[in-house]
DNA sequence: TTTGTTAAATGTGATTTAGACACTTAAATT
DNA sequence: AATTTAAGTGTCTAAATCACATTTAACAAA
């Protein structure tokens, strides 16, 4: 027989956030020092329970918003933990979503509550429960998504150059990529935005900035483009 | 501050499943008629609570597998469903899973418990709470996974012509695909068992059967080969 | 045994896409 | 004016994809 309502257990439904960000270099993850038990002291993910009223969309939004006051972050719900002894604590599942935040907030986020820091993906410390696990599933739907949707734009500053969008896809990818065909291949796309304006600080010839235009690409969507990088 | 335990609420943790079949022609998914309130008459998906001793997993095939009897079944967890009237009885959240079935159990499967039936996926009833949603969720992802892992297989029986293949990946892509550009790439792919046996149901000529050879595309997976029709 | 019927099986050439690869240019510094 | 530094740019080759039509095996009917 199917359960009937009266008969089902409850459980706690936690939702933790994989938030990636990106410093010209490294992809990044944002983790906190965890100021409560169990496992008080160890680094986990950025994470919470989900209220009775809310969906867990809006509680990812309402954690992360808390943590950063940021508003308009780039979320996706990854999926949902269920290991029955993952939380030592008390059986609890856990929703993971990943947000993707600009650099240009960074600074602004390191320094919010907690004791937030910024690591690197790949020297990251060894992380509580099975938030390894989530982390590593979130790189992987992160390189899948970022071929196929320009999510990758999230994770730069609304300015930016080609370099910085190479770099950006090689740390994602995890790969060297070509420069020239790199840029042939953004250019094919057509979505960009090139600016008269020239970002000096890595070169005395200075090289130009773009932004993501957002109107043309829905606009192309909307005509059957699809985005493939 | 982030929750702490003791003061988190609680909720009831669904489970739903998409469980789709081929036969030959169309994709198919697998209905009940519910027996309970609310929306007792209604059509719905195959479904459960989540009990706190098992994995979502678990509780997935424990509800197929009471459903069907049948073991071993294709089951992936698609995404966790939260909108908080998604269900008017009670703060139920649902994750919901999709399953693949081979039509050599078809005919088992619709014969158990509960009035379950197979619908065409173009012409299934409207279906209670955020059901509908949720075969749409599982159809896209479908389409990705069909593509991308041999997944397509798992509806198939066990041994198969080229033919019923090419139907299938047209069902699950909704569009028409070249038989002879079909058969080369899937040649290509060099997983499959040519059999000596031909099925003579469908022309005088009889066509030849194929098997699926797990052996091989696990080796060939393991040296780097990677799946793409 | 020949002929007709039905669906299965098969291959090639054209076009498009992806990938490798190196020199020139702009702007500031000395 | 000469030097330095990173930015910007194009072509050729290989591979993949796509479009496309005829032959073959098996049985049935004459």
């Amino acid at each position: 027989m199917l359960s009937t309502y009266s008969t089902a257990d409850k459980v706690l439904l936690a939702l933790d956030c994989i938030i990636f960000g990106f410093d010209q270099h490294q992809l990044k993850i944002l983790l906190i020092k965890r100021d409560f038990e169990p496992e008080k002291g160890k680094w986990s993910l950025i994470g919470g329970f989900l209220k009775r009223t809310e969906t867990l969309d809006e509680a990812a939004n309402r954690i992360l918003q808390h943590l950063s006051g940021l508003d308009d972050i780039y979320l996706e719900q990854l999926y949902t933990f269920s290991e029955v002894d993952r939380d030592p604590g008390e059986r609890t599942l856990s929703t993971a979503y990943y947000a993707l935040i600009n650099s240009e907030n960074h600074t602004q986020v390191a320094k919010g509550a907690y004791s937030a820091q910024w690591f690197n993906i790949e020297d990251a410390p060894n992380l509580i429960f099975d938030h390894g696990e989530m982390v590593e599933k979130a790189i992987l739907r992160l390189r899948r998504r970022a071929v196929s949707k320009p999510i990758g734009f999230e994770l730069l500053p609304e300015k930016f150059t080609m370099l910085q969008l190479q770099k950006l896809y090689e740390a994602i990818l995890d790969e060297k990529l070509d420069k020239r065909n790199f840029i042939n291949k953004v250019n094919a796309l057509d979505i960009l935005i090139k600016l008269d304006e020239k970002d000096m600080t890595s070169s005395r010839k200075g090289s130009y900035l773009y932004q993501f235009d957002k109107q043309k690409y829905d606009q192309k969507i909307e005509e059957g483009f699809t985005f493939k990088l």
